[in-house]
DNA sequence: GCATCGGATTTTTTT
DNA sequence: AATCCGATGC
């Protein structure tokens, strides 16, 4: 098998290891994707495994789908029928099939992180709690942990009245979700972990089905997940996994990196293949990892090389304020675009909240540079995505009551608080969901007409019709075709649309939604809602786009890029405040950062600005603690120069090119230009700011624009 | 039942 | 700054 031959040694016997337990720890860098498909192909390839046997557990879409094809790239068709997928996805899967062993249908829907909080805020309503001394969101948070560390509601003993408080808030928020035949993420690993439980069959099948287990960033799995690989692979212990103890950065979520130690402990004859040599970034950039991981280094450290040489010294710059500092990154790379050493889709630019994205957003379009923004909130949490979304999951699933409650008063029609609050009586009395009863009420109007007030009777059919022929259509009718006949009979078009941009802006995003809904003409429906409910943030990276790229570090994980910024370096933010007083949290922080860092390539840029605008106020920062620990040797950049020197008196900070005598106003209203990217257009303003030509431009293509002149290479036509 | 206004509240990271 | 929530008036 000549793909053998690319691999080093420790790789090449990661991937030809014997039937067993296998553990990779992987550094940054050091090929563990190669090595995981690679296994993968030679499982199938060499020791005669059938697809079909083989599951392999990713940590995004985006990767199973470029697991996928790469597999194919080396075997063909020969690999078709592998299971890849997220934790998540696999579950679900696997949880619609066996739904008649559980206490939900097969139809059942994923509740997203709103309808979690809408339920659990309609919970404490219910107990008659006051939301002010339980917050919706720490309750969430609370019971989130509880479900990550393995529990369901009647499996948890309460030690404090707090607590008991927590597990009855919990009982009801299940029952709830279970009412609306909704399952929530951690539903989606606990349910699964249940059925392996408790019922044999289904676990004997299962794993007798896959006899190997291949699992990706193993370091943050959490105890349920951990569980799943046991009881799926325990009997035949064909678990190939592969982490990185050091780049474990969600603990928030109950992933626990001990998870790599106690695999370790629970399959004391696998074998460990460390994959050591670093395949990605210069040494220099290496170094800088390795200073800022030091402190949480026992006996062993981590000793990261690569035969890449030295490299450049990685650039610290300090600004006066978060604008600049924006500024500063956009200039840098079209400084390096323009000089012909750098593609726009070479950079990436991470930070750690995403309230940073805004600022960072903004100097990219001054300078008509385009850009991507990694993020699903991007798209999917727009109003009226969910607006959309909601209503085909309420055609799915009448029974989903957060949708209902979403989507009954989308646009008005008459249905109020009190309408629905009888509506809720009434179904509770009959032991259905609320959408459950609307659809008996559609199907025999007059049974119900006494139950309601003539007026909210008079509101509530109509839609209750609706509603019905809606989920007759839904068996039937592809997602697109029903969504149009939705949207058409509820005129969405018209409510959403007024005659302003974001009118505009907001049924395009609907058609966009329509657009994704086409490729489902085969899947369906419930495939459809599937996917939307588990994309992953950088599943929604445009990989064919040639523009640089904001993202998070969380969402950097696992992604590499030639030129890597890292702004916003202050205490507060990195270290973000909430760290502050937990030691393990802490280092949860410094692990985020060694992520960020390892993902250059070839030039490392960090940047913090002197002062920060937060909630709407300035506030004077304090660089991060994590700079201080890179060795001087290895930085070059402003704030390097003002550390050596320490002379207060001569501020080195960056500031944008002195253009101050040059700014006149090149353009004027009514001139026409052309845009390297836009084509052509007409100038309908400018005017002088902060000592940069602003340009507010009419494209023919793209339509209104505002952009530095300086910066956007216009043309006078 | 619904639109509007003003005050409170928010931001960590995500499947 | 932006969104959410509740009170108010129609």
């Amino acid at each position: 098998m000549d793909y053998l031959e690319t691999l080093n040694p420790s790789q090449r016997a990661a991937v030809t290891a014997p039937f067993g337990p296998v553990l990779v720890l992987a550094g940054p860098g050091s090929g563990k994707t190669r090595v995981l498909t690679y296994r993968i192909a030679y499982l199938i390839g060499v020791l005669g495994m059938r697809p079909f046997h083989i599951m392999a557990v990713t940590f995004t879409n985006k990767a199973a789908r470029e697991m996928e094809s790469r597999i194919a790239a080396v075997l063909g068709n020969q690999a078709r029928g592998v299971t890849v997928g997220t934790f998540h996805a696999v579950c679900a899967r696997i949880l619609r099939r066996e739904a008649e062993h559980l206490p939900f249908d097969a139809n059942f829907a994923i509740a997203d992180t709103d309808d979690q909080r809408r339920l659990v805020k309609s919970v404490l309503q219910e107990l008659n709690l006051d939301p002010k001394r339980h917050s919706p969101n720490a309750m969430h948070a609370a019971i989130s942990r509880l479900k990550n560390e393995g529990y369901f509601p009647e499996d948890f003993e309460p030690t404090s009245v707090g607590e008991e408080r927590v597990r009855q808030i919990f009982d009801a928020y299940q029952k709830r979700l279970l009412a609306s035949n909704l399952l929530d993420f951690d539903d989606l690993l606990l349910w699964t972990r249940y059925l392996l439980l408790h019922v044999p069959a289904a676990r004997e099948r299962y794993a007798r089905r896959f006899q190997h287990l291949l699992v990706d960033e193993f370091q943050d799995t959490n105890m349920v997940q951990y569980d799943l690989v046991r009881l799926l692979g325990g009997h035949h212990r064909n678990i190939f996994v592969v982490g990185d103890a050091d780049q474990s950065i969600y603990r928030w979520r109950g992933a626990d990196y001990r998870n790599v130690s106690r695999f370790e402990k629970d399959f004391p004859d696998a074998q460990v293949v460390m994959l050591e040599q670093n395949y990605r970034s210069t040494q220099t950039i290496l170094d800088a990892a390795m200073a800022v991981l030091a402190p949480l280094q026992g006996k062993h450290p981590k000793r990261l090389y690569t035969d890449r040489g030295r490299g450049e010294k990685i650039v610290v710059q300090r600004t006066y304020d978060d604008r600049q500092e924006a500024r500063y990154v956009v200039e840098t790379i079209a400084t390096m675009i323009a000089g012909g050493q750098a593609r726009p889709g070479d950079f990436a630019i991470m930070y750690r909240i995403n309230a940073q994205s805004r600022v960072l957003e903004e100097a990219f379009l001054r300078a008509g540079l385009p850009y991507r923004l990694v993020g699903a909130q991007r798209f999917y949490g727009r109003r009226e995505v969910k607006d959309v979304i909601a209503y085909l999951r309420l055609a799915h699933n009448p029974a989903d009551e957060p949708s209902l409650m979403r989507v009954v008063g989308v646009p008005p029609r008459g249905i109020g608080t009190k309408t629905l609050a009888t509506l809720r009586t009434v179904a509770q009395r009959a032991g259905l969901a609320p959408g459950t009863l609307l659809l008996h009420m559609a199907a025999a109007p007059a049974d119900y007409q006494s139950a309601f007030g003539a007026r909210a009777f008079k509101a509530l059919l109509p839609f209750a019709q609706q509603l019905a022929q809606w989920y007759e259509a839904s068996l039937s009718t592809p997602p697109v075709a029903l969504m149009d006949m939705i949207l058409q009979a509820v005129g969405y078009k018209a409510y959403i649309t007024d005659d302003t941009e974001e009118g505009e802006d907001r049924w395009n995003n609907v058609e966009e939604l329509r657009r994704l809904a086409a490729r489902y003409e085969d899947e369906g429906l419930g495939a459809f809602l599937e996917e939307v409910a588990l994309v992953s943030d950088q599943d929604t990276l445009k990989d064919d786009e040639d523009s640089p790229i904001l993202l998070t570090l969380h969402a950097a994980k696992g992604l590499e890029f030639r030129y890597v910024f890292i702004v916003g370096l202050v205490e507060g933010v990195l270290p973000h405040s909430r760290s502050w007083e937990d030691h393990e949290e802490m280092a949860e922080e410094r692990r985020l950062f060694y992520v960020g860092i390892t993902r250059a390539k070839d030039r490392l840029f960090l940047t913090y600005p002197e002062e920060r605008t937060w909630y709407g106020y300035s506030e004077p920062t304090e660089p991060s603690r994590f700079l201080d620990e890179i060795p001087h040797e290895l930085l070059t950049g402003n704030d390097l120069e003002r550390r050596k020197e320490a002379v207060a008196w001569a501020p080195a900070r960056w500031e944008p090119e002195p253009a101050a005598e040059k700014v006149v106003q090149r353009f004027k209203a009514g001139d026409r230009i052309r845009h390297p990217r836009w084509g052509e257009g007409m100038i309908i303003g400018s005017r002088i700011r902060d000592g940069a030509e602003v340009v507010d431009v009419v494209f023919e293509s793209v339509g209104l624009k505002r952009l530095d002149a300086a910066l956007a290479r216009l043309e006078k036509v």
